[in-house]
DNA sequence: TTGAGCATGTAAGGGGTTACATGATTGC
DNA sequence: GCAATCATGTAACCCCTTACATGCTCAA
């Protein structure tokens, strides 16, 4: 039951609406978690039920009203027991390892393009996650900011997410280019 | 519906029971995937129902017998029609990024347990994968292995998986290094 | 006028996790 | 004797995904 704690936690700079939040967690600038707005909208009406989060609504002229959310100190509360529980670790479950792993069973071209696809789609997101690091930590250096800037947790977790897609499009590029050299080679036979 | 494919995939090395399969992927060893012995007994029911893979019984005197499972054609072929097809990427879902996003509200000595924790996990992995990886290469290098070497597919995901615990080794050391320091900065107050 | 963005949901179904159940053998 | 390993499942529950539904505004 993350979802929840995940919805906590991104709530912790500032109210949100359903729809923001959506927004967020769908392109993954919040690198912490994923999840569709459906998911969003359903956790936020439990959350406002157990009073972990307090909702007010926000009239709008030109667009449609909407309800804002703040945590509130039960929430807080549990967040704070949820950082002290120990998780288990997280496991790779990936459709593309999937066919990768398989790749010398079947089509290779196929692969190699599945591997070129999601290389370019890291790349997008690595130029996305860069563009946020720097809006986060203003005109300060890195290292002051890790130092003395507020909200360490965003950015840090913008760090991870960064190294992630970094390590996909690398090995994506590295496998492609093994597989391509590979199926020359046995072409050339 | 990609355990189905992961099952295959796995099989492709040669016949497995439910139970050797559990242990590879639980452990992580598969790392393309990762599931539960229950989810894989229940899968390879469904996968064998459907054709796509055969089991045999083997008779063992001290241990109960088993029953090991191959890809038939027909598995074969689905798992082509399965890399042919575009998947999505797949994004971060971890209890410990969602523990880190929230470090500056909640208790900072607890999340830098966590990741001093995961830290530990990652380096015990790394150590795993490593192993595996000089297995599978044997005594060829590794230049020579990638271009010449056959089943180049789980070699691959190793090395994903292998890149992906050194990615959380040195961001759950780095972040836990900032943590510590900001808190006794804090301290010093 | 068509599509994109804002804003919030419901419903059905599939996949994953947790808990439980059984029973034999091997090593400490 | 007790725990771990081998070996295979069932059942309940929760979470996530897919599909569907509504309606207003603004820009191309």
């Amino acid at each position: 039951m993350a979802l929840r704690h995940a919805v906590l936690a991104a709530l912790l700079d500032g109210e949100l609406s359903g729809y923001q939040l959506a927004k967020a967690f769908d392109l993954g600038v919040a690198n912490f978690w994923h999840a569709l707005p459906q998911q969003l909208y359903a956790e936020l009406a439990r959350l406002e039920r157990d009073g972990l989060v307090s909702g007010r609504e926000i009239v709008q002229d030109t667009r449609p009203n909407k309800r804002v959310f703040t945590v509130t100190d039960a929430g807080l509360a549990e967040l704070e027991r949820f950082a002290a529980a120990d998780g288990k670790p997280s496991f790779i479950r990936d459709d593309l390892l999937v066919k990768v792993q398989a790749a010398d069973h079947v089509d290779a071209g196929e692969v190699i393009a599945r591997l070129t696809e999601r290389a370019a789609f890291a790349d997008a997101k690595i130029r996305l996650l860069g563009g946020l690091l720097r809006k986060l930590r203003g005109d300060r250096g890195e290292e002051e900011f890790l130092r003395h800037g507020e909200r360490i947790g965003p950015y840090l977790t913008c760090l991870r997410g960064l190294a992630f897609e970094q390590g996909n499009r690398d090995w994506c590029r590295r496998s492609a280019a093994i597989l391509e050299e590979r199926r020359a080679a046995h072409a050339r036979e």
